[in-house]
This record gives structure tokens, C-alpha cells and sequence, in this order.
DNA sequence: CGGGTCGTTGACACATTTCAAGTTTAGTGG
DNA sequence: CCACTAAACTTGAAATGTGTCAACGACCCG
């Protein structure tokens, strides 16, 4: 299981491997000319290996790196007071984890992984001043803050609108399609335990239990351990009303 | 009341003025020289009245202007299949209604105003023209884009993680801080309806009549027609867990 | 004066939470 | 490899916040 894997110390080469960030959503800029891609790639700093459930970052810290999800997943979440949690994002590989502290001091959220994970990471300043020299830097930036966007409004449709059977049956859609681009549908590792996807749904393990066991017993899913096999993709896709357009996965839409 | 003026003959001259975009986020960037705040203004368009109620965007629609909002509320919506609303965002002076048309043909919501309102247009290939001439518009976007991402974000914790209570003291303290950025707390003009104040909160507008009832009770609130006056913003805020840090309404955090 | 939108209220239904107990699974150390 | 432990999952019964339905009143505008 990814959770059971130690951190590996944080050592490894100070200088990272040209290809960090050939998967990564940063790379799959349609705006940067090899150049670019090339003066990020520079830009990026060692790859470190960090362990399951550790906190990269708390919410109100001041952070001077952005951390680039490699491998493994991560999520964004935020805090009540009484201590219930909402997770405002997932990350996955290719995701940048603190993107906003592009233009904030301080973080509104804090950053947990939720697997093993390799992180890259590139150094504020090194960044900003990147994106001054190429305004194709920039614009990318502000592309993949709408990216963000356009999924945390799809949330929100979720949260504010829909059922709890609903929302799961939408978020097993996103991540099947976040996970495959091409074929979603098929089965996967979910690496989320049922609280942390009550967290992503707002709702309760309690009632998230009951809610998958709905799913499963209508043939619609399938879940053994981590596992989960999404058996009529269609029907959870009209469920959920879920519609991929609004990742926009595809960098030219 | 607001509601009820006709909207203008969309005449106005060919040239806005040179101050529209004065009041504006896009304005009030902390990365733009005057240089760029010029080019900026000079791609601004005339400035156009347009009546309460209209729908300037709708779902899947390609926009080729940007538009801000100049005067007067709008709000950006989802719908589900079922026809329900949930607004994620409202738009008040100076808030650009369709950023995220910078980077996307689609829209994945519609645009509704709220009240009467003014609003300054910039056409779609200019703006990106100019965010690859300069790179301190295209970190403006970015930026932009950031600060919507930090609200919407917010908005996910309420819709995920409060009660009624919770999330109708949390968007009156949002109001009264975007309102007025100094002196939060005092009376205004709130142009929305219950059902719509529903629709933003994820809940039925006979709760929020309900809730908000509840509070005139206590004391908190006074709410005679469209006038709201916000008695006690302390205890709102605790109740909220308002903390106005999100709205990153200060350019230099 | 009349019609429509918006706000208000009551009774009731129901989805989801809460609390509390098991059971299973996975990871740890002997 | 097994025993032990903690975490995760499962189940039931009861509480509750919010939704639904339906009616009525107030106000505004034409």
C-alpha cells in the first residue's frame, strides 16, 4: 500500500533531472515556447520524497517554494473552527500545490499529502522574476489559476446543489478522468479513505459509507480495499452529471 | 429601487473614458506600471449600461469581450440539469465578470446582473496581445485569478462545512467588507433577493428567510426592504468565522 | 385597479448527521 | 509468520437541519 512507504531522506542532487516537469501541468503550458519550458526547467529544484500524511504546509504560513506534485496525491484543504475540514482540492501528479503564493504572502489553506509523494519544487523569487522576463510564464500561470478555477466553481455547483449520492458519483467521474485522460471508466487505486472523501464532499464518513454501498449494490461501482473499479461509467457520469469540459484537461480549448 | 431602471440605449461613444478602468481590480493591479495601465485603458471600450435582470453570458457561450463591471451587482451561476442556481460569484464594481475567458473558448457558467449596471469591455485578442507584450498584465491575470480562486475557495468551506447560520453571517460580512474596505459594519444596499441569497449559499430561499430572521431576533441584523444594516459585525463575524484575509482585497499582502 | 414578484408562515417530509457499537483491514513488532 | 494494535470500514437507531408544498400578505409598477 503507497501509504505504508517511508519518506526517503531528503537528499538527492541539487540539481534535478531535466524532465521534472514534462508531465506537469506547468510543462503543458500551451503558451510557452521551448525556451521557456526550458528556463522552468532550470528553474526546478531538487525532486524530495515526502511521507503519507505529512503536512507540506498549514494554513496562514508564509511559503517561498512551489511545490510540484510528481507522483502520489496531495489536497488542499481548509479548517473550521470546531475542526471539521473541507478539501478545496486534489492534487495530482502535475499539479502545482501552492500556486497562489504566486501573489500571496500568507496560504488560505494547508497542503497534505495523502500518499507517499515526490514533490519538485521551484523557488518563489527564481519564479517571479521568470514570469517577469516571459510573459509566456505569466500567462501560464494565470491559465492554470483558471484551471483551478473552473474546477473549485464545479465544486461549489456540487457542494451548494447536490446530493450526497450525486457528489460521489462526480467525483469518481473526475478522478477517473483526471487519472486517464483518454480511457476513464476502467478501475484504480483510490488512495482516499472514506473520511477524505467526506472532506472533498462535505459530507460525513458515516454517510459516505452508506452512499458507496448504494453505488456498489446498483452494480454501478465496484470497491474492494483501495481499489475502485467503476463499473457503468455512463450512468455514474448522469448521475453525477458529470461533463469533463470543465477540467480542461485539453491546454487548447 | 434599483431593479426598476431601464437600461440605457447601448449608444456611448466609440472611446470610453480614460478613467474607466480606475475603480477596477484590473486597475488596482500592484504589477502594472503606468505605462501598461495606460495600454490598459486605452483597450477598454465603451462603457455600457445594461438593465437588471439580463443575462449577458450564458453556459458554453464563446465571449470575445471581457467585461467589468463598472456600476451595480452581477453574479456568474451553474445550473444543474434540474434547474437549480448556485451562484459562484458575485461581481461588484470593479470585478471582471468573465476572467477566465482569457484562457478558455468556453464558458462554464452564465452571467446575470443582479441590479441596473455599467460596464467597461475589453476585447478578448487585445487583452491577450497585451499580456504578451507585457508581462506585468499577464501576472495582473494571474493574480486576478488567484484572488477569485481564494474567495471561491471560502465559499467551498461554507457550502461544505456550515450551517445556514454560518454561511448567511459569512456572506453578509463578505458584503459589508467588499463594500466598504474600511468600515465594514454599517448599512447598505443589498440588491439580492432572498431566493438569490439562497442560491449563493446553497440553500432554499425559505430557509434563508428563515435564518435570516433569526438573526434580525437576536438582534445582529436589521433588514427593512433593501437595506440591510449589519448591527452587531463582531458577533456576525464570529458566528461567520468571518476573517477578511481571504479576499486578499490589499494588492501588497 | 390589477398582476406579479417577493417576503412570510405553517405543517410535514426527508436527507444527512450524530452517537455508539461492532467488524474488518492493514501495519508493527516480536 | 503470528499476535497485537490502530485505523478504517460497517451497521443501527435516533436526532435534527433543511427542504418541500402550499397558502397568504405586502409591496411595486404599469
Amino acid at each position: 500500500m503507497l501509504e505504508g512507504q517511508q519518506s526517503q531522506p531528503a537528499s538527492a542532487s541539487r540539481h534535478a533531472a531535466n524532465t521534472s516537469l514534462a508531465g506537469t501541468r506547468l510543462g503543458a503550458s500551451p503558451y510557452l515556447s521551448s525556451e521557456e519550458r526550458h528556463a522552468l526547467e532550470g528553474a526546478a529544484l531538487a525532486i524530495r520524497s515526502i511521507a503519507a500524511g505529512t503536512d507540506l504546509m498549514r494554513e496562514g504560513e508564509r511559503i517561498d517554494l512551489f511545490y510540484i506534485v510528481i507522483e502520489g496525491w496531495a489536497c488542499r484543504f481548509k479548517t473550521t473552527r470546531d475542526g471539521s475540514r473541507q478539501i478545496v482540492a486534489l492534487l495530482m501528479p502535475g499539479d502545482v500545490a501552492n500556486l497562489d503564493s504566486f501573489a500571496f504572502g500568507r496560504l488560505d489553506y494547508g497542503v497534505r499529502s495523502l500518499t507517499a509523494i515526490k514533490v519538485a519544487t521551484i523557488a518563489r523569487d527564481r519564479l517571479s522574476a521568470l514570469s517577469d522576463q516571459h510573459a509566456a510564464i505569466a500567462k501560464t500561470l494565470a491559465w492554470l489559476a483558471m484551471v483551478e478555477n473552473a474546477t473549485l466553481g464545479q465544486w461549489a455547483l456540487c457542494l451548494g446543489r447536490q446530493s450526497a449520492r450525486q457528489r460521489l458519483a462526480h467525483l469518481l467521474c473526475e478522478i477517473s478522468v483526471r487519472l486517464s485522460e483518454d480511457d476513464a471508466g476502467g478501475s484504480f487505486e483510490l488512495p482516499l479513505t472514506q473520511e477524505q472523501v467526506a472532506d472533498t464532499l462535505g459530507l460525513t464518513s458515516v454517510h459516505v459509507n452508506r452512499t458507496i454501498q448504494q453505488l456498489r449494490a446498483e452494480g454501478l461501482i465496484e470497491a474492494r480495499g483501495r481499489t475502485m473499479s467503476i463499473v457503468d461509467f455512463e450512468a455514474l457520469c448522469r448521475i453525477g452529471e458529470f461533463d469533463p469540459a470543465y477540467l480542461h484537461a485539453d491546454p487548447t480549448s
